[in-house]
DNA sequence: ATTAGTGTTGTAATCGTTTGCGTAAATAAA
DNA sequence: TTTATTTACGCAAACGATTACAACACTAAT
């Protein structure tokens, strides 16, 4: 740790630690020279003011918090990536924590950061249980962003994606392919996120005459083992002859369960998902997915918390819908 | 932010802020009855201590940076993962930081990072100049880790794989393979960790009696549009049988480049490139990859920062070496 | 009765910066 | 000459938590 203070800067001088201090922040009470003595020694001696006394004074931390599922996932790392561009224009710092969909874990980070530790935060929350009365908690007390993964029902500000919309024309697209028997992965189900994809199915279905059969819904779990088994028990038992995944992390799994089977993509099944797997084209066979405009539901996260910030109030409630883009590819041949 | 502390405790409480702090940190001064009353009120109103006054009195911030080229990749992701998990168990606070391969980026970091910021830095550098007095001023003044890409001339405590053994394979699987002119698309040239992978690849080289053909080494940019035309380019004019790619970024433009130029892989060319891309086995052909312990390369580079926080003293110069570990799928099969 | 010891709490300084208020000197206005 | 006004700086009190140093009451030992 730098040893240097304002305190030492002024001795140095002969002046006091005001001075010193206006000096650095450009006061226009104190005079160019010693402005330029000031600036000249604090430069010199490579001088960086202690964070933790400046925010201790100022009441703010220039820091904002990420709280995600998990890091290492395409979309939330593209998030994150998009958030740290736009804090690092603004020089504020950025604290990043993963729940793992642990919920327990999430209400403690939330919590945790309520002490004045950061001045904003941008969460997608972990869908794992309906426990969310720390995120009501949270968002009465500092600025948070809600992105991706939202409960529509908590007051605050949201960026999503046009979910339901991209799930029927998903649908529409495996329909308008020839499929009859359409599965589809659940996943994110507490969230709205989640549900608005799920109508998105349904609906399309409807539309389309087909009834609705409760063995083609999957629910998926935190276990990508258990997932696997349920996704080749589905195609085992079931025979879709088309899949929408609502999550990025189930398109593998079915991949290597189609290979287990011995059934061909999209011969004999056809598959859509929800990813932003950049290796989507190079797959065998290349896949057909609808893809979020991850970096900048994370940069427009964090310009919003921004504007917040500079009270350039938000409609507390407002929501910005981003959309997504379906991507066909060889997965959904005909 | 939360507005109550420990004056409003003591007042609530009749007691002095200095009995309260003691309750809260269960100081043997204390009577049971009193911090029973104290931890009570301070439970029943989500009382949170404030970071930058604790952290401005202990001159320690439980925060670490991390800095690193990109968060949307994935070795850094898995990494920053890793890192994370054990930072919580340490009830650490960890920020993130990238440079884009920006050198200046990064010495603006690790400048501003010495303020008392953070108790230390992960660091994996940016390899794009020799520009390194930053990272030994750093280094000198609080604990300092390297991660992957490290200068081998700095001092400090490095977690690196074992780069030239797992290279020297990958071109001795090639040349078993059949491979007889084998390009390699360097990167990271500046760092040991660049030149090693290099080493690796002419040392094979050699012992097997296959002279060096300085066209067959493409030196690659921070630029991906010239990447890929840097490899069509080499593809079309130098016909190598095989390629070591010492990067995960360039292996998807090999892809691209071979479908464009109708190249089969692997019976025209063979393709190993070092990679922690989940979708290897997926990819149409398959990848062979040499694959990085990302996560334990992130949790053991953490693991050690707290080691030496605890004082539980490391050789200043102490250098892990994790195996990486090669894959051997259908972009190198005979 | 005096001293020593124990158990519990309070006073006040400290961490490094920031900032309201005060002030001295210099200049301008009366 | 006296009274404003401006310019340039210093004093000292915050911000909230921690902690050395007292201090008090009370018991035990002498």
């Amino acid at each position: 740790m730098s040893n240097i203070n304002i305190k030492k800067l002024a001795q140095e001088l002969n002046l006091s630690t005001a001075t010193v201090s206006r000096a650095l922040t450009d006061n226009y009470q104190i005079s160019s020279e010693t402005k330029r003595r000031v600036l000249e020694l604090a430069k010199s001696l490579n001088y960086e003011p202690n964070p933790f006394a400046s925010n201790l004074r100022n009441q703010k931390s220039k820091t904002i918090a990420v709280i995600v599922p998990e890091v290492a996932n395409h979309f939330f790392s593209l998030a994150i990536n998009g958030i740290e561009e736009i804090a690092r224009k603004r020089d504020y710092h950025v604290l990043i924590y993963q729940t793992h969909e642990n919920s327990e874990t999430e209400i403690a980070f939330t919590l945790k950061l309520l002490s004045g530790r950061v001045d904003g935060i941008l969460i997608s929350t972990s869908g794992e249980t309906n426990n969310k009365q720390h995120l009501i908690e949270a968002s009465q007390s500092i600025p948070v962003v809600f992105f991706d993964r939202v409960y529509e029902d908590i007051e605050g500000v949201k960026i999503i994606t046009d979910d339901y919309e991209s799930s029927y024309q998903a649908v529409q697209h495996l329909i308008e392919a020839g499929c009859k028997k359409i599965a589809y992965l659940l996943a994110l189900h507490n969230l709205s996120t989640g549900e608005k994809r799920l109508n998105g199915y349904l609906t399309a279905l409807k539309d389309n005459g087909i009834p609705f059969n409760k063995n083609l819904l999957v629910t998926s779990t935190v276990d990508s083992n258990q997932n696997y088994a349920l996704i080749k028990n589905l195609l085992a038992n079931n025979k879709p002859d088309g899949i929408l995944s609502s999550i990025e992390e189930l398109a593998f799994p079915c991949y290597y369960a189609c290979r287990e089977l011995n059934l061909n993509i999209p011969r004999d099944i056809k598959i859509i998902s929800f990813s932003n797997l950049d290796c989507a084209p190079l797959l065998n066979p290349s896949l057909t997915t609808i893809t979020q405009p991850a970096f900048e539901i994370g940069s427009e996260a964090a310009g919003i918390l921004f504007k917040i910030f500079d009270k350039k109030c938000f409609e507390p409630n407002e929501t910005r819908v981003l959309k997504s883009v379906l991507i066909k590819r060889e997965s959904t041949a005909v």
